[in-house]
DNA sequence: TGTACATCAGTGAACGCGCGTTCACTGATGTAC
DNA sequence: TGTACATCAGTGAACGCGCGTTCACTGATGTAC
């Protein structure tokens, strides 16, 4: 089978292999390296090493490339998710480490958190499925229910998920500041100071006294 | 003073009056209008009714006028909070008004909010003053002092105060999103449902019992 | 008050650039006989 | 196995566009005498 060798050996194969991929892959490279300002098609397909022209065999225009790399991200981030939950205990560790692996992705593909959530907020004005963010939102939110987080009434409890929710995207966005560095430090690292700020939040506490 | 008066009455003024000022209005509502991926000089310009080149006896370049917009926002929004702050009667109807003073600022001015937050964000990068956001910033810090929030050491009060500003800063983004619709009907308005959120923050309850 | 002149705030044309997208093309792949 | 051919995934040149920025200019304003 000399063609699958050629394939696999030569430097500049056949056709490309997978460039679909290749071009995903190198949308997020040239995100993170350098910015959502310079993520243009042309500047992807250079990445990639192919003409401006051949990203138009995989994806129908540009906005269908980021969509596809937000899907993308939302999958990648999910598996973070699911993973973080399985290895928990109990509800409550679980609920945490969720969100820790919510944060954590965002630290380290910042550009393309923000992309994900660009593309949401486009999503939303529309209507539409959201089929991928809901997976993540969900398994959020289950986890709140199994905790059995200790509302007065189903209002309360959409409410504290809300916060819940808010906190979690803003420390997403902010996952990076160098604001948090020496907090982190006294911590431990950057997960010890992601759950200790998401502690924080009203659910995990007794509801006000009086 | 006949001049005076062809100034005000006349549809095209002499030179023009305050072009700065007219710059930064337009691209106020080019930003809210159109989006961001909208904003250029040259369409600023043209919203203000002049030349290409006139923003150029105003501002250095383009990132120079898009950091005025930026800095503007951040006075009207301290303006907001700092009004908010003076009507409430305790430290924690401060805070809480505060909070939500936040929150309605980016309802209404929400791409002019993500850019505040994103030119805040790039000067975060280098070192610098940040005056005006430390300002806001301050006003929230000092009201969770003065309120006496009940943390056991320093360590637990900043993490309270970083979780506050996450779930802010959260919310501040996602203000306007429909899914908060039906709550915010339920509860009697925009304003209730963003304290209603904020309330669920730890800080406003006891720390956990074990 | 009137005149001469420096300064200031605009104009409009032009520049080079990178962009998204289209198109006719080419050459490799897979398929039918 | 060999040949003919349709299909697929690339190329490279070209398009029109809006952009940021520069430049020589013009005409109104403010100022000195």
């Amino acid at each position: 089978m000399p063609r699958l060798v050629d394939a696999m050996s030569a430097s500049k194969p056949y056709h490309h292999g997978d460039l679909r991929r290749a071009l995903l892959d190198a949308a997020e490279r040239v995100l993170e390296r350098d910015g959502a300002g310079a993520l243009s098609l042309r500047a992807v397909a250079r990445e990639a090493g192919v003409s401006a022209a051949a990203p138009y065999h995989h994806f129908k225009d540009k906005d269908d490339l980021l969509a596809a790399v937000a899907r993308a991200g939302f999958e990648k981030m999910t598996d973070y998710m699911r993973k973080a939950a399985l290895a928990a205990p109990d509800a409550r560790a679980r609920l945490n480490a969720i969100g820790v692996a919510y944060v954590c992705y965002a630290r380290d593909n910042p550009a393309i958190y923000h992309l994900m959530y660009d593309k949401g907020r486009q999503r939303d004005m529309r209507a539409g499925p959201r089929t991928e963010e809901n997976s993540a939102y969900n398994l959020v939110i289950q986890s709140m229910v199994d905790m059995g987080v200790d509302e007065p009434n189903p209002i309360d409890l959409e409410l504290a998920q809300i916060a819940g929710w808010c906190a979690a995207h803003g420390l997403a966005e902010m996952a990076g500041a160098k604001e948090f560095d020496r907090l982190k430090a006294i911590l431990g690292g950057d997960e010890a100071f992601f759950s200790a700020v998401l502690s924080h939040l009203g659910m995990y506490r007794q509801p006000p006294p009086k």
